[in-house]
DNA sequence: TATTATTTCAAACAAATGTTTGAAATGTGC
DNA sequence: GCACATTTCAAACATTTGTTTGAAATAATA
């Protein structure tokens, strides 16, 4: 009555119950949110009985949970591999780093993929305070800070501990903003398209760090 | 069955009760959400009667929306206020206005107070985007947005309008994104203080702005 | 004071919610 | 095929939700 994976069951072909719950509950949450989804929205998008949500996961915020940290463990390793990616190439510049860590999301948010939302909701849940924010997006936070702090120390290394933490900062707070807003600004600001968007904040955050490094 | 205003009945001393019902609203909403509250939390909040919601305002949605709308209103003014104070001291730089901007709102924030929370609650909305983000924020918005604009403009005239938008927008997100995420942040960064944030966060904007001006 | 309108209230209502139940169906190992 | 565990399902359950009701209380008007 504890773990109910499918013991032999081979879940050939077509996904098992549990995985189409876990897509759905992906799907539908980011969409809505967790109060906007009801058990029975998630079962009929899954094309399942409404007791298998408590079957399988003992609950709608169980499998809300599970979902969330499998998300957040998800982004977490590709926003490193990112961040390592763009550091490894010949001749690695402050701009073509920050570049690489911001076009991305930015484009995936722009372009309205499912990635996209999924960074939205968890950014709704550690604005809700609510929900479980402490543990999972500590450890996320914290993992990614020292991360991108070493990257930048490296690209300039004048910067010491404590200077490098709060450029970070800003450039999360350069590319989360807009990752959020970029609907409003655009829809306030016809004109300004996508790419100019990107160049601008590419270089107002090299700006900014440089303006820092030379004290 | 339209208006309800209390007719002639003075309230005197204590509040009316449609009064009392959109301070708990207030209070409430912001703390918990939408969905977080229900009507019985609101009316014994209130001291009155669970039917009063919808004798004085007609449901528990349009009870949010005009304690929304009054909110938005209110930190709009205040806002645009504080630019224009900013704007009319004898020889107002960058740096001045820059400060004054983003030093009350994040001190607002870091204080805990009532204002910070709506402000949380403000963006929150936008992102569940079911709750009529449009209408109010993006009047809110491009209000704003004009506001400082024309401000960014007198004090850096090397800045065309675009450049300014853009501009006004980064400035926006180094002082939103700290605002929702502060406690994370020092949080994980302990050893860094508030007054270096906000020093961090002035000179940060400004030399993205600077060197924007240069071209 | 008598009449009328406004406000308050306890109670009930209908709908939706997450969860449980117990049996039927399905698969598994002998 | 038989006994066993696992999975599926329709139905029911207990709460909670926002809202309505109709009468009582209160204020306003004459």
């Amino acid at each position: 009555m504890d773990q109910h994976t499918p013991a032999t069951q081979r879940d050939a072909g077509k996904e098992s119950v549990r995985e189409r719950l876990l897509d759905a509950a992906e799907v539908l949450f980011c969409e809505r949110g967790f109060d906007g989804v009801s058990v029975r929205d998630l079962t009929s998008q899954a094309n399942c009985n409404v007791a298998a949500v408590n079957y399988y996961f003992g609950g709608k915020d169980k499998l809300y949970q599970e979902m969330f940290k499998r998300q957040v463990q998800d982004i977490c390793c590709r926003q490193i591999a990112r961040i390592n990616e763009a550091m490894s190439v010949p001749n690695p510049t402050l701009e073509s780093v920050l570049r690489e860590i911001i076009l991305m999301p930015l484009l995936a948010a722009y372009e309205k993929q499912q990635r996209g939302r999924v960074m939205r909701l968890m950014v709704r849940e550690v604005l809700n305070k609510t929900v479980h924010g402490e543990t999972i997006l500590e450890a996320f936070h914290t993992q990614m800070m020292t991360h991108a702090v070493q990257a930048l120390r490296t690209l300039v290394p004048q910067l010491d501990d404590k200077h490098a933490r709060l450029a970070v900062f800003s450039v999360d707070s350069l590319k989360i903003h807009p990752f959020l807003f970029m609907d409003e600004f655009f829809a306030v600001n016809p004109g300004i398209h996508f790419d100019e968007l990107v160049d601008h904040i590419v270089s107002f955050a090299a700006a900014g760090i440089r303006a820092m490094a030379a004290r």
